[in-house]
DNA sequence: TCTGGGGTCCTAGGACCC
DNA sequence: TCTGGGGTCCTAGGACCC
């Protein structure tokens, strides 16, 4: 038995929690750049807002409608998540933390009605962190997400489900015939695991509920359409196929790649974003433990813009696995070079690394020539810790160009609120 | 003028091995 | 007319998730 526990329109909800004069307006989120809504409140839903909206073409619904659209503040829903995920553990024996704002809860062993303790939690994240969110449960996962699914319709448009069902929803709790009416309507496209593609191949064979897809035949599925389908079957029809992952694993490719606020011309201004990208990269691979044996370097135009286009990756490999950050950027600005053309009006660029593996395995070598520095190791344990300690930024790889306006790829970010969790000067300030 | 960022898994087909 | 059998690895592409 599984609970998923999923708070509601998440990073307009953490806006919300400090500057609750928002609540009951229409509020989107951007994504980076402010290029398109990535969150929405209720409200926003309401004016027909899609999700990945762009922001210029609902942007006139700021004056008609009081739409208020902020820049995406990822530190702070960080910051949110981490207190809420502490507070959604105590709902069971185990935690899987699988985005942002949602982590499946095993339950298995706890006792007393699961219902309310669903309510029990839900009532206390809100109480005390301030976050509105959803519970669902369900023998399965995909059955636990539905569950969240209809616990959040059932509330933001009452007469679509039972009325007992918002907030929390426990499908495990009904009875055969009650549990059918629900997944008769409930749209496929809601089921996880199906998306655009699939939903649309369904419902050409007629599959148009939850409840259809439930009653297809597994290994019909399998046949038609592949195994990951067949297992979101069996997991509707109550048979267990996804477990509960309670630690994360690994990443196997790191990326770190960012649309530009402008477009980028020079060869000088795209060596400093990548040196950055790079940087990071090469920051989240130690995080993990990890070294690279692969770089990818890409760059690209834009693909709404009708100028000429252009998109080029190199993946280059070094020398030897490895997590040094002066590595990385070394091999990643010979392959921008390698790759550049002038000329292009460039959109975006980005960095993966790839072939990752444990820092603790090491192949030994057959070289004359001299080996990996220790003491690098400790050079970049050090600009970590720094860089922990004084912020992000505070020792970076001269390359990177110097922080400020002249840069000319930095990205846009004019409605960004401030860090109230986790700036010593932004924290709010309460006067008598 | 203006359209995000970061991942995972599966499959099919080709190249290659003995 | 008729050309084995069993396997691995790699890659590209497609699908999905948030």
């Amino acid at each position: 038995m599984y609970a998923l526990v999923d708070g509601n329109n998440f990073y307009v909800s953490c806006e919300r929690v400090f500057r609750p004069s928002l609540v009951g307006h229409p509020v989107v989120v951007l994504s980076n750049n402010d290029g398109c809504a990535i969150a929405r409140s209720n409200e926003a839903k309401a004016l027909g807002i899609a999700m990945g909206a762009p922001w210029f073409e609902i942007a006139h619904l700021a004056e008609s409608a009081g739409l208020v659209a902020l820049s995406a503040n990822f530190a702070l829903y960080g910051d949110m998540s981490d207190r809420m995920m502490s507070l959604a553990a105590g709902l069971g024996p185990g935690q899987e933390i699988y985005s942002i704002d949602e982590s499946f809860i095993d339950l298995d062993g706890v006792r007393g009605c699961l219902t309310q303790r669903g309510h029990k939690v839900r009532e206390r994240i809100l109480d005390w962190i301030g976050i509105p969110c959803c519970v669902g449960i369900g023998v399965t996962k995909t059955l636990a997400k539905l569950a969240n699914h209809i616990a959040k319709t059932a509330e933001r448009k009452p007469g679509s489900y039972p009325e007992h069902l918002a907030l929390v929803c426990n499908l495990a709790a009904l009875t055969p015939p009650a549990l059918q009416e629900v997944l008769a309507a409930t749209e496929v496209r809601e089921v996880w695991g199906v998306g655009r593609r699939i939903a649309a191949q369904l419902k050409e064979s007629g599959i148009h509920s939850a409840l259809d897809l439930a009653r297809l035949d597994p290994a019909m599925v399998r046949r038609r359409w592949s195994v990951v389908l067949e297992r979101t079957v069996r997991e509707l029809q109550g048979l267990a196929c996804i477990e509960l992952e309670l630690a994360p694993a690994r990443k196997q490719e790191i990326a770190c790649t960012r649309s530009f606020g402008h477009p980028v011309t020079h060869l000088a201004d795209l060596g400093e974003a990548v040196t950055e990208f790079a940087s990071r990269a090469a920051h989240k691979l130690r995080a993990q433990g990890s070294l690279a044996g692969q770089v990818l370097v890409f760059i690209r135009t834009s693909p709404f813009r009708p100028q000429a286009q252009f998109s080029r990756s190199i993946i280059t490999p070094l020398r030897r696995p490895s997590a040094d950050t002066g590595v990385i950027v070394a091999a990643a600005l010979s392959s921008l070079r390698a790759i550049y053309r002038p000329g292009y009006h460039l959109a975006r660029a980005g960095i993966m690394l790839l072939e990752l593996q444990p820092n603790t395995v090491l192949q030994g070598e057959l070289d004359l020539q001299e080996g990996a520095a220790p003491q690098r190791t400790r050079l970049m344990t050090t600009i970590d810790d720094l860089n922990q300690r004084y912020g992000r930024g505070t020792v970076i790889m001269a390359s990177a160009g110097l922080a400020g306006d002249r840069r000319a790829w930095t990205m846009k970010q004019e409605r960004r609120t401030p860090g109230y969790t986790t700036c010593w000067a932004d924290m709010p300030v309460v006067r008598a």
